[in-house]
DNA sequence: AGCACGCCGACT
DNA sequence: GTCGGCGTGCTC
């Protein structure tokens, strides 16, 4: 059925990807298939001078806008509506929760293929196939791979011979169609506990027994599976949450349901794409910001029709459109990189909850360390707590331990008693962690003689030392300058170095254990693509004694041969004005706690601090992660803070000194026209930061004890501060539950 | 976000 | 005298 235009034209009012909260109407295209037309399918549009990408949202029969300014839709893209209903009320709803333009919420859910107007079609990479004898067919693609070509050409020569090598693949950024083949001969070829048994079974039959506490887990959720629920599984490290995952996932799949893991990092993506693959016999989808734009398109088409069973990705594969969705498992739950920091500041982990609520599937959160927020979701009844007390097999917790260094002789941040600690350790031929959470060589350079400090020229911070590149560097703009002798306002050549970062750690340590190996992981040391993975395998094969390195080894990577880890300075986290800093620096110290030990041999922690009576140490170590958990709601609760009370924090910038603070101003006092007094306005005030990359800084915080009164209060004030006059000489943005003040 | 228009400094 | 800096304004 062809429509052809008549009197009265229909009219498509559409969303575009552009920072302006309003939507676009145009006129129908000049033949279209009415039942073709419904919300959600993507449109090309002349928008200014150039074609945009636009997404339906609606068909009305009228305009405000004069008819003679209507532009016309040039193309329809998309057969059918790429995304459910759902999923696109899922889309509005976050829209108007964070007070985002439609258009760029939309643009969010697409990988960027399609977001450019590509058509949703699988762009098939040609697949190597596995002849009878074993040979790889089809292996032209190769030749700008020679690693991967060797690898293959070596199975082909020895097909029984599987080692570590070619399990390496997995860990890096390898073909598909590689790891496709790699997967396949795995399944024929490889030891015992990777053999399928039946092929048409979605897993091949080698799940772990589980403990009683796993398996009430994992009891739980499949009991729930089909309905919506939202499930809190603390686990400390070891004790097996990914099994538990796994299980869950197993009796998912066979509902013929699909799956969605997410995770915070991209670095611990590999590991459990390798333990996905040995266990399930199903296509499985990976997406993060490492893979080519085909690929993620790719993932996001294979779990949109359904031929994916599973996508691993990190936060923006949230919205993945699922043919057949059965379950969202949101992993480390509590890391803060579920929270998007720029443009739309959204928190997956939230957004999680609501798209299971609407897709009416189970929802399991994740963590050894759980966010405040989510233990008090479990204390209303919100989420439902699934504990993991024990370290799976017999391995036994970490002990941590508070080492008072007050008056302690110091050799460049190592107490004495933390020296002979690690020289006692690797004396066993055990590894040994020390986690400082600073790069570079010493955050400050200053001068002997008169005082003088380098301080970057575009925001409030001084440059950091970068001895081995000689430079000194902004952390926070990326400004770098060539590392000087002599002091630039009295000239002397006495310049100190003053403090501690991880590449002067580095140093002393090779100067105090000249004959051990030590390796440092920090974004420095790491850059390099596959450096840190490298790193993990000399680690893991015990040719490194002492790892050194910064918050990246928080996260995921276990070492097991560790028996000792120390944190070098504690105390850095205690004195931090953002209410979180507690909760952070509690989950940080658990989660370093975790990497170390395995069964026989325990891990210790220690801890340098200045203050071993502050009470969040002690609480900690004293009682658990659990315990400050409830100390830190307590102290929340007394002072209205979140969870107890919600925020919304609105950012300025300018290059202009005055005009953030007076545009603020005029803001602040049109919400407490519009407020009824229940939403607290705080400031303006300079950020904490007061002036970064040149931008200087201001910020006002909203906060309500109730959420409907801020978000009321949101929705009425953010057109009118599209009205104010400052807003054209201002930067702005709202961030809705922010989690860091900065 | 793009993209154009528009008004003030270093170049053929 | 022009090229181009990015401030300002608009996009159905």
């Amino acid at each position: 059925m062809v429509k052809l235009q008549c009197g009265s034209e229909l009219i498509f009012r559409v969303a575009i990807a552009i920072p302006v909260n309003r939507l676009f109407d145009y006129l129908a295209p000049e033949q279209f298939e009415t039942s073709k037309i419904k919300p959600g399918i993507r449109l090309e549009v002349p928008f200014g001078k150039t074609n945009k990408i636009a997404f339906l949202v609606e068909c009305v029969q009228h305009s405000d806008i004069d008819s003679a300014k209507l532009k016309r839709v040039e193309r329809i893209l998309d057969e059918k509506p790429l995304l459910s209903t759902k999923d696109l009320a899922l889309l509005h709803w976050a829209s108007r929760y964070y007070h985002h333009p439609l258009g760029e919420v939309f643009s969010a859910a697409f990988p960027v293929a399609l977001r450019k107007g590509k058509a949703a079609v699988i762009q098939t990479e040609k697949r190597y196939v596995l002849t009878e004898s074993g040979k790889a067919m089809d292996s032209e693609l190769l030749t700008r791979a020679p690693k991967q070509q060797s690898v293959l050409e070596n199975f082909q020569a020895h097909p029984t011979s599987w080692s570590e090598t070619e399990l390496s693949a997995w860990n890096k950024n390898w073909r598909p169609s590689v790891k496709h083949l790699l997967d396949k001969a795995l399944l024929q070829l490889a030891p015992s506990e990777f053999k399928v048994q039946a092929r048409l079974s979605v897993t091949k039959n080698n799940a772990l027994i589980c403990n009683l506490q796993q398996q009430a887990a994992i009891d739980s959720v499949c009991d729930s599976l089909g309905q919506f629920g939202v499930f809190l599984l603390e686990g400390v490290t070891g004790s097996g949450k990914t099994e538990v995952y796994m299980q869950i996932i197993r009796a998912v799949l066979e509902r013929g349901q699909q799956v969605l893991v997410l995770l915070p990092e991209i670095t611990l993506t590999p590991q459990l794409e390798q333990r996905f693959r040995q266990r399930f016999n199903v296509n499985l989808a990976i997406s993060h910001s490492k893979l080519t734009d085909r690929q993620r398109a790719t993932a996001w088409l294979g779990m949109q029709r359904g031929e994916c069973a599973i996508l691993l990705g990190t936060r923006s594969a949230l919205f993945t459109p699922i043919k057949n969705p059965g379950l969202i498992i949101l992993d480390e739950e509590h890391d803060a990189s579920f929270k998007q920091q720029e443009g739309f500041r959204f928190s997956a982990r939230d957004v999680a909850v609501v798209r299971g609520k609407q897709l009416a599937i189970p929802v399991l959160l994740g963590s050894a360390t759980p966010a405040l927020e989510s233990l008090h979701n479990v204390d209303k009844k919100r989420y439902r707590l699934l504990h993991l007390p024990d370290r799976a097999g017999n391995a036994m917790e970490p002990v941590l331990q508070l080492l008072d260094i007050r008056n302690k002789k110091m050799q460049e941040g190592l107490s004495e008693f933390l020296l002979a600690d690690i020289r006692r350790t690797l004396a066993k031929n055990e590894q040994v962690l020390l986690f400082l959470n600073r790069r570079g060589f010493a955050p400050t350079l200053i001068c002997h003689g008169c005082g003088w400090v380098a301080r970057c020229g575009h925001c409030d911070a001084n440059l950091v030392i970068h001895y081995d590149e000689g430079l000194l560097r902004c952390h926070h703009c990326g400004h770098e300058q060539r590392l000087i002798k002599q002091c630039p306002a009295c000239k002397a050549e006495e310049l100190t170095a003053l403090g501690l970062g991880t590449e002067r750690v580095e140093k002393v340590l090779a100067e105090i254990f000249p004959e051990k190996k030590i390796v440092r992981l920090d974004r420095d040391s790491t850059q390099r693509k596959g450096s840190l993975e490298n790193y993990l395998q000399q680690i893991n094969q015990g040719a490194v004694d002492i790892i050194l390195g910064t918050q990246m080894l928080a996260k995921g990577h276990h070492f097991p041969n560790v028996t000792l880890v120390a944190i070098l300075d504690v105390d850095s986290g205690l004195f931090s004005i953002d209410f979180h800093a507690p909760e952070k620096l509690a989950q940080m110290i658990v989660q370093v706690s975790g990497r170390a030990g395995r069964a026989d041999k325990p891990g210790r922690v220690i801890m340098q601090t200045r203050q071993p009576d502050h009470p969040l140490l002690t609480t900690l170590i004293a009682q658990g992660y659990s315990s400050f958990a409830r100390t830190a709601l307590a102290e929340r609760k007394e002072a209205s803070l979140p969870p107890f009370s919600y925020q919304a924090l609105l950012r300025v910038q300018a290059m202009d000194a005055e005009m953030p603070r007076l545009f603020l101003e005029a803001v602040a006092q049109l919400a407490r026209e519009l407020s009824k007094g229940h939403t607290h306005i705080l400031g303006p005030v300079a950020a904490p930061m007061a002036r970064r990359a040149g931008f200087y800084r201001y910020q006002l915080l909203f906060q309500s004890s109730r959420r409907p009164e801020l978000h009321a209060l949101l929705d009425a004030l953010m057109p009118q501060i599209e009205k104010l006059k400052q807003v054209k000489k201002v930067r702005w943005s709202l961030d809705v539950d922010p989690v860091d003040l900065y």
